[in-house]
DNA sequence: CTGTTATTTCAGAAAATACTGAAACTTAAG
DNA sequence: CTTAAGTTTCAGTATTTTCTGAAATAACAG
């Protein structure tokens, strides 16, 4: 491995970090290379730069591939494959939670659901099924307050996380004006703001 | 091992999850089975029912409490250790979030900030150091968020999931409310429905 | 202090995972 | 069609991780 100071101390750091997730030193490392390049590498770069076989950075970007986590860039008059990591972190944490999910919580959705359905033969099991019915709970709500987050474009989302725990002055807000509006002998009411058009409120009462 | 069904279904699925995580098969058993059953169990009973060697529960348990995963009971009249898992899948949820960050972001975050400190001394590290600082800037955003969220009682923060993307329209309303406030000639002014109060505004500015 | 029970440590065996080089396959230019 | 460059697959090897039983340690009752 033959790389700028700053560089290798990026790269040898997450290929650590790599085998603390499901990912294997390799994988990490040629993400890493990737993500601090200013240019779209082909895999014998890379696999000179790491001072790994060919073969293993074939596994290792296809692995990378399945992950959705690198662009494929064809040169014009090059034959060879390039390849870069998308610029966007915000980008990339999207992608990243994305397929964590499809590969970590939904099977396990799925196999609480079969188990749910299921009738408990003995009492040991009466009591899982009901911590089961917690787990699956917990994890839907996860789950769906992650989609409508992914949603969002990432300015919009840095702003909610940056109010943070403030979020929650605004709900008390919007109970205050709610009360006002609907106690007040003559409520200022421009267009749109009932509380009931805002659909706001289910969500709130916990009922959605 | 000789479980009921739905139990032995539990359990051997957070076994494979297990290690598309840090986790081993073993620790990820040991979890489930300690998580669905409806009293603490000692190593001997965890051993009994999933078929391990004594010492590889005692690592797997130890393991566990590393993480700050299970709590430890003592009986009267009974010198064996025995484990539970939290009831609350919200505080186990909060447990997993700080440890894996302590594990997984924080050193990350402290290596970039060494890296982030350096003069870089070729052109390639000077983009990489401002790849990293892109990278930075992003997980202390999530950081501090996270610690703001962790701060939270567990229902607070359902409501708040459960309101999902609706959260931007409470942002419109604070808005037109703060308008409203601002220019009716005879604003209904409730004690601290003043705006400036809540300090919610720089936030929403995005300059916190 | 001694004997008993509970727990942890640890060296080595077993199993799983990662890595390599050689061969097979793919694609396209000549 | 042939050739050559590029990529992937795969069987075997190396490395790492997990697991076990035996021995060491700890906690306590009598």
């Amino acid at each position: 491995m033959n790389l700028p100071p700053l560089t290798q101390r990026f790269v040898l750091h997450f290929g650590e970090m790599g085998s603390r997730w499901g990912i294997n030193r390799t994988v990490g490392q040629i993400y890493a290379l990737l993500y601090v390049s200013a240019n779209p590498l082909n895999a014998d770069e890379v696999g000179e730069a790491l001072g790994f076989s060919r073969s293993n950075v074939s596994m290792g970007l296809k692995e990378l591939q399945s992950w959705n986590l690198v662009r494929l860039i064809h040169r014009p008059g090059d034959r060879r494959e390039y390849f870069q990591a998308p610029e966007d972190v915000w980008a990339i944490f999207r992608t990243l939670a994305a397929e964590r999910r499809k590969r970590e919580i939904d099977p396990t959705l799925s196999m609480l659901r079969d188990a749910l359905m299921e009738q408990p033969g003995v009492a040991e099991d009466i009591h899982a099924q009901a911590r089961m019915q917690q787990m699956y709970a917990f994890i839907e709500l996860m789950t769906d307050w992650l989609d409508d987050v992914q949603k969002m474009d990432s300015e919009t989302l840095a702003s909610l996380m940056k109010m943070g725990a403030k979020v929650q002055k605004l709900l008390e807000v919007k109970d205050r004006v709610k009360q006002i509006f609907s106690v007040s002998p003559e409520p200022p009411k421009p267009a749109d703001m009932n509380p009931q058009t805002l659909a706001i409120d289910e969500a709130h009462d916990g009922k959605l």
